[in-house]
DNA sequence: GACAATATGTTTGATAGCTAACATTTATGT
DNA sequence: ACATAAATGTTAGCTATCAAACATATTGTC
């Protein structure tokens, strides 16, 4: 994914924020940090290199002056179309195995993801 | 992990170096990367930061002056004694699923993980 | 021995992520 | 209305990665 990204000059995080306002359309910069689940810090850093780069426009909002509505640029909207289709990792990757075998690795992954929240957050009080 | 290292002011991979320092001994810093699967100019970054630490002696080979083998100093093996336990997180993280589920986890991960590696190479050749 | 190839480590300049602290602005509570 | 709390975004400083270019040192080959 980088790979195909790189020549670009583009990293995974940028190319789904482009992919988020070509595809959904302009959308609040509140709104990027639960839906890639990362923190509202990192999302500015990102968002400012796309800022830079000039694909991207923070368009101060109206009713609330600390928002900031995400939208493309010419720019961002014509680079967009050059990019290749990486939808196919999110579909293809896992194709191929059975329903069955899918859930047991969810389920595993899950379980020991919540189990190791648990002891660290325990080992924190 | 990364909160209980935190206090120390550590992260995950120079946490993993001196574990390795402590655990197995004085080390050429060119097995590192291998064994920690990242690249040269990574493990050179952390080594870095853990010399700048006192934590770490980067001491030249007498038989290659390039290669240069990594030992604890006793500031390092002062604050490793005071380290919590972390080997905890790989050996409980896992331990009550069935070998069966734990194996089927393994084999989906690793033939997706290898069919988006052979996807990525052949789009770029 | 001399020259080319390889190995090792570092530096530079990116992306990506985190926490903590801060400024603004909006919303709440009394 | 006024003071306090909460939301939003940014900045600073850190870890962790990578690729590409570079400096040395060691090994091969001729």
């Amino acid at each position: 994914m980088e790979e195909a990204l790189r020549p670009h000059g583009l990293g995974a995080t940028q190319w789904y924020i482009l992919h988020q306002l070509a595809t959904i359309g302009p959308t609040m910069q509140r709104e990027l940090a639960p839906l890639l689940q990362i923190e509202r810090a990192t999302v500015s850093i990102i968002v400012s290199a796309l800022v830079r780069k000039g694909l991207v426009e923070q368009v101060p909002s109206d009713l609330d002056q600390r928002q900031k509505l995400l939208r493309l640029t010419p720019a961002g909207t014509g680079l967009w179309g050059e990019l290749p289709d990486l939808a196919f990792i999110h579909d293809e990757a896992f194709s191929d195995f059975s329903d069955a075998d899918l859930e047991t690795t969810a389920r595993v992954l899950r379980a020991a993801t919540e189990r190791l929240n648990h002891r660290l957050k325990g080992k924190k009080a």
